[in-house]
DNA sequence: GGGATTGCCTAACAGTGTAAGTTTTCCTCG
DNA sequence: CGAGGAAAACTTACACTGTTAGGCAATCCC
């Protein structure tokens, strides 16, 4: 090798996700990045395929780390209970510690900048296995969703500020949640009130 | 009046709420917008302030309908439950109806394009309403909150894909919405098992 | 040391949002 | 019926964006 390569992948992302962080998604420009870099911007199209594709990293990356910290926050925890508290206090974490990345993963994807399937996977994992301790293998995914549901919006709303009343929402999330374990411990109230109606 | 103005500022909006249904928010450039318009680019800022303005202004009134959708939707039930069901309803049909406007609302916004307060309060109002039919007035917050984070975060997570592994999802929020229903009406588990903390 | 290879460069293109200044078009008034 | 005025949209331009094509220079192998 002729010149020790002043870039890398690694390093790009990493300076890519601090810039993403500091600026948001429409603030993390090639040539401010390669910038931070030391760098020309057409030098990082050597490491990364485009803009787009450096945007998929972060949010493969990013689906994983929540992943990870996921499961780490449910191995602590005794109960099937506790453990989705405790998951949920972790996902709460990641949004409001990576604010910029958790919109880049959740948000409006163009599907060129779409996660792997195994990243998204990963982060679905532990919350699979905790509702499995929670209800019969047939309500696994029913009950998965509608726990994931409820902390990702409780999540999503707190992190944009919807929730505009006062109050500390990231508390909050527990008796949310509280809520809805009681009712599915308690088995729901049977069939829907009302016959959905589809619309286009 | 010396010409008879081509545009105007609700021809600028529906156009552009077309072409952002159509092309997504990247997608939606002064220039294209101007170009379906049969105009150039600088007419359109005798009409609007920028391009963020614009948004602001399809933020607003996307949240405005929203909310006229709830309300109806809420005023041909008959108990809260099913008030609530028909709401729920109402949302998804909102945000499968018109994707990217409801990416636009609620996804990642730089601050400038954030719809006026008013508009928030329009939608979150029957909201409100109906969780005041099922809770006392001291709860009435908590509740709201917990529903509509079931409600959003069901149909965010729908509506990006991220439910992978088949099924129906929108039809099965209405059994969610029955899990957090039952927990609320049976008072939920009191405290929290977990303490939150809370992390940077 | 010479040649090859690699890593980064500069230059450029097409696109963006937006500001300044100019032209065109119509209505009104004398 | 023609002149003035004003409003609407125009052209031009600037700074920015992602990205491609070709070039220079620095290092390693022989």
């Amino acid at each position: 090798m002729p010149h020790p390569a002043r870039i890398s992948e690694p390093a790009i992302t990493d300076a890519a996700r601090a810039l993403l962080e500091q600026e948001g998604v429409e603030g993390l420009s090639m040539r401010e990045l390669a910038r931070r870099l030391g760098v020309r911007a057409p030098s990082l199209y050597f490491y990364v395929k485009s803009r787009d594709d450096l945007l998929r990293l972060l949010n493969s990356a990013g689906l994983r780390e929540l992943g990870a910290m996921l499961t780490a926050a449910a191995s602590g925890a005794a109960t099937p209970g506790a453990r989705l508290h405790a998951m949920a206090d972790a996902y709460a974490s990641f949004a409001f510690g990576s604010p910029q990345l958790f919109r880049l993963i959740f948000g409006p994807c163009p599907e060129e900048r779409r996660a792997e399937a195994s990243a998204a996977e990963a982060a679905a994992r532990p919350l699979l296995a905790a509702a499995g301790d929670l209800v019969s293998a047939e309500d696994v995914l029913d009950i998965a969703r509608a726990l994931w549901s409820l902390v990702h919006g409780y999540t999503t709303l707190a992190l944009s500020e919807q929730f505009q009343m006062g109050g500390e929402p990231r508390q909050a999330i527990h008796r949310a949640l509280d809520y809805l374990l009681a009712g599915i411990e308690s088995g729901g109230r049977g069939a829907s009130i009302v016959q959905p109606r589809v619309v286009g």
